[in-house]
DNA sequence: TTACTTATGTAAAGTGTTTATCATAAGAGG
DNA sequence: CCTCTTATGATAAACACTTTACATAAGTAA
């Protein structure tokens, strides 16, 4: 592991937009002298560029700084329930190359592993790389013990629990390996990269499966366990109860995820198995489709409104599969935390579309590794 | 406002338990020598005392320091729906003095805050008194703006939210003041106080209203408005819905807070008006009220539940006027956690009642209040 | 008692930061 | 063009903290 910048002057540039010297020296608490010493370092080891000026207020205008998306390459992957996901990244986490692969969860770990590897392996070595790979990030779709990097208890993936993971990727990448849970991943990229001045984020992933991630005061919150966020699993009480996958009855999953609107749509005659076939009936505009993603959206509201009564967010992002329905997943969102929350709580509240694409679970991992190869600890 | 240390080391010594020079030199990642140095400059301005000395390892024992608790004392008040509780408190939030007052929080805030004056100016001359006060926090059962220092809009503080509490109550007292919601300070005091090493906290006040604080990573979630906690007017389905005194159906509070039981009982012919009265009730083995606080306490596990999916905590403390009721509302609780949430969240999570006592929300007051005097912004 | 261990005090030398001062660079506005 | 404003660079003295080394204090274990 190669020793990269910890200097919080370089992590500021990493996690913000370009500063100039000053924005930097007030951010950080330094004298101007010590803050134009350090940039002068970060300079000259290749770490920052000048990005440009900024408006002139009068006077010169100030140089601004950002990082050096060059320095290092990252890579990202982010482990679906049917497709795994590999980007190569700058240090910017601006995409380079990109691969796909089939994966089936409970086949046995180590050949899934194997198969990443070999992916990743070549997309280090792509001819789209501007740079060595400083490590790599994995979002996984199950809870994660991220201090040990491995799975904790595991709903969907099977096995994958006995292994160390992170140990072992590490050994066969020779690289830095970080992991997290996927919804946290996501909703990390989506705050830091499309909404930086939110500080108190709700992030509702609706795909296959159901669940959420959440930045308070601009922290990741991942409970005492690594397993916050759970929200597929809440019990709301819907009419007639449905099994859900976890062996329990009337979850939130086993009525509102792509898993179970497949399932309605299996028993309706429809070709369906995923929260992806799910869409593509939607687009077509099947109505017995739309009225399940209806039925949905107004399900995931309810659980919204509690999560916004008790958190009292100022954004409330929509991701996953389900979210390409769009304006329809939100209206039912809204329907339900604009009835059931005080308006203290919701008037200020921003409820919208994730902003971020399909790979936002790999950026989050790449931002994830980067962020601990950047850590003074 | 006089100067009290902003010194981390100080801080430090105020929020954890006596520490060795060592200890402190660790914990504040310092030299042995700069470490000393700061204890002396402390020491000799009588901030801190010696404490005692630590088990001897096989050579000279380390001596332990502490606070002074004399140094200053500090006021909390605790403003409830029926009577405020105004503590005088030394620098370590030992109790010195205490007084009790009726309000009434339909009548004019102006004739409230001067009948709370003038208590607070008498306790502050009170012949327990250690030293010079040196701040009043005071806790609210109203969501609070805690930097604007007011009532953002409360749901039973009719008329408290127009006029600036902060700045009125410091005029009138000489003395920087501090105010947050009473949950959040009765969760921040249990946990500092009696759960030290907690750092995932959820803290359920059921009284005669219903509400929850929060503590993860260590702090206290406050919300991007100010307003989290919210749980007493979540909807969560009941067979026969309620109307809530907030105007909507079926929120918890409707079925489970301390006035509904209260509303109940008055239906069943007994003679109750808060969680006061249930509680005088429930002590007296009414078998009509131990069956309304059995369900009441069913209705909060549910709640509860879903807030240990989301969060995650280790630890999940049952304070308010209803915990009175002790296990048997833990019972309730308890049933509803387990049956709903996953192992993988409950197998290490505890779930108890609050160790502290009716002081707890005056302790979170002065203890804010302190936070603010010394922190070093 | 002596030997060993850990805690604490003091002084000198070195490192990094801050403050203060002076000089230069590069825009806006007249 | 000149003047005003803001940004940036260079330098030196003052300051805070660290490292190192040595001495002393106060326990335990033999």
């Amino acid at each position: 592991m190669d020793k990269i910048a910890r200097d919080p002057m370089y992590r500021l540039l990493l996690d913000g937009p370009p500063r100039s010297s000053r924005e930097l020296e007030q951010a950080l608490g330094l004298s101007r002298v010590t803050a134009a010493q350090r940039i002068r370092a970060l300079a000259s080891e290749g770490l920052i560029v000048e990005d440009g000026t900024m408006a002139s207020g009068g006077g010169r205008p100030a140089r601004t700084w950002r990082i050096n998306p060059h320095y290092r390459n990252l890579l990202g992957v982010d482990i679906g329930e049917e497709m795994a996901r590999v980007v190569l990244f700058d240090f910017g986490c601006g995409v380079l190359d990109e691969a796909l692969l089939p994966v089936d969860l409970r086949a046995d770990p180590a050949e899934t592993l194997e198969a990443l590897a070999r992916v990743a392996d070549r997309l280090a070595r792509s001819p789209k790389a501007t740079a060595k790979v400083a490590g790599l990030g994995m979002a996984l779709p199950a809870p994660i013990d991220y201090r040990q990097g491995r799975v904790a208890k595991p709903s969907v993936m099977h096995g994958w629990d006995q292994i160390d993971l992170r140990a072992l990727l590490s050994a066969r990448l020779g690289l830095p390996v970080a992991l997290d849970n996927d919804v946290n991943l996501m909703c990390m990229a989506e705050q830091r990269l499309h909404w930086p001045d939110a500080r108190h984020v709700v992030f509702i992933k609706a795909g296959t499966g159901i669940g959420c991630g959440m930045i308070t005061d601009g922290h990741l919150l991942r409970g005492a366990f690594g397993t916050s966020g759970d929200i597929g699993h809440i019990q709301h009480t819907p009419q007639p109860h449905q099994l859900c996958r976890c062996g329990k009855e009337g979850c939130v999953e086993a009525h509102a995820a792509g898993w179970a609107i497949a399932r309605d749509l299996r028993a309706l005659g429809h070709d369906c198995h995923d929260a992806r076939g799910v869409m593509q009936l939607y687009v077509r505009g099947a109505p017995e489709c739309r009225a399940l993603v209806n039925a949905s959206s107004r399900i995931i509201g309810t659980v919204s409104a509690d999560l916004v009564a008790v958190l009292s967010p100022e954004l409330l992002v929509l991701g996953g599969t389900l979210a390409g329905a769009g304006e329809a997943m939100l209206a039912g969102i809204r329907e339900r935390v604009y009835q059931r929350c005080l308006p203290l709580a919701t008037e200020r509240l921003q409820i919208c579309l994730a902003r971020g694409d399909a790979r936002l679970g790999t950026q989050g991992a790449a931002m994830l590794v980067r962020q601990i190869l950047t850590d003074p600890r």
